[in-house]
DNA sequence: AAGGATATGTGACTTATATCACCGTAAATG
DNA sequence: CATTTACGGTGATATAAGTCACATATCCTT
């Protein structure tokens, strides 16, 4: 891992905090669509996405996947950084979208770093809150809209991480928001009449040209 | 305030962070039925929580309200620990159930604080962790049962934190669900002929012996 | 180029939930 | 005590979403 690299991903911490993720941590390659962390799975290590974009699922019993968020290069697993009992489980099913490389940092350096480094602390804080406000935006979105407002939404959200053309099924999306197929299908025609977005097979074309609300814009520290 | 008192509710704290809290705090006493803090008010202050009980709600534009968790005596209201860029407004809108004090604190003493006691960046750690996994559970709730289910996870939450004589009409349920009356009413008379409660005028008396599962111990810590 | 697999389109139907209209009853108020 | 107000019950209907069955379209493989 290249220091530099790293002080272009997460600008914000001390020098030495730099070399000691460095000298601490090991690098970890993942293919696209591998799952990195299952719900129930114990948290040994801390997570630093250093490229590529990962999907974070709630699952229910029946193993039925509710997408959300991503994580993308500069961010961090905010469950992962804070076990205070070690050996915690984890609540989500975490998955690569695209190949991915990443940090795994050994979990007794984060009691350590939180008092040593201003940086770190700042760094975990941010990043919790940061996730806790989306969360509310998705409690928002299943709470107070229906199917139409959702999945506008979540394109909205892909858009943003993934650029305007997004490589993905009907049924992708049907399984992301909990919903069915044909249901995501006559909303998306409805939304392509009215010149949002243009389906393909297997992907679809996003044309709105306004500014996107109400999604985070991808940032480094958050 | 007590330093007693604050020692029974908040356990965990070092000897000088019990008298720091004493000397730089203000006491609130709040009616019932009061509301705390809107969504998009500037947040100046932590608030731990004394007595009573609080609960907090997520609004849409048209100041629909949905109920998320409750904050108890001996918790903390997580999203006001951790501003860090300073004058950051609430996500949220807090209200008191019962009669209620609480303790406010100035936001410069958070950071002060997070490095100078472990305790209390444990405390704040662990009240974000358990905030975050009451929003997961209720991202379940809405996002994979239905009406029915969310009703009675709702309830067993109520339950949990005032006894089994609840205190509330069909509509109040209706509004925190972000349903209607009608609809909480038919599914509370089913519930009423599985006897798993009996419905009077102003109040409905849960009955269902079986321990409750699913739902967080009321916790000093937590 | 043919055949199979996968993705999407569409109508008919079911179900859960929301909404409307209206009623009876209990509690609160003057 | 009489009137008003809030709460809860109930049927009819509306609507959004999920399900089923099957058609069509596009891509991939050989």
């Amino acid at each position: 891992m290249d220091i530099n690299n790293l002080k272009l991903l997460f600008p914000d911490f001390e020098e030495s905090l730099y070399e000691e993720i460095i000298s601490h941590s090991t690098i970890k390659e993942i293919k696209a669509g591998e799952t990195l962390l299952r719900v129930g799975q114990p948290i040994r290590s801390t997570i630093l996405i250093i490229d590529g974009l990962i999907k974070l699922y709630r699952e229910d019993d029946e193993g039925k996947e509710f997408f959300i968020y991503h994580l993308n290069a500069g961010q961090a697993c905010s469950l992962s950084m804070v076990c205070a009992i070690k050996h915690e489980t984890s609540e989500v099913l975490a998955k690569a979208l695209t190949d991915a490389t990443l940090l795994s940092i050994p979990l007794e350096f984060m009691d350590r770093w939180m008092s040593k480094y201003k940086s770190w602390y700042q760094f975990v804080i941010t990043t919790y809150r940061s996730r806790f406000e989306e969360l509310l935006k998705t409690i928002d979105a299943i709470a107070f809209t229906g199917m139409d407002e959702r999945l506008e939404h979540y394109l909205k959200k892909q858009v943003e991480k993934l650029g305007n053309n997004l490589k993905i099924t009907h049924q992708e999306i049907a399984n992301d928001l909990n919903s069915s197929r044909e249901v995501i299908s006559r909303l998306l025609k409805k939304m392509e009449a009215k010149k949002w977005l243009t389906i393909h097979r297997n992907s679809i074309e996003w044309m709105q040209p306004q500014p996107l609300r109400g999604v985070e814009k991808p940032g480094f520290l958050y």
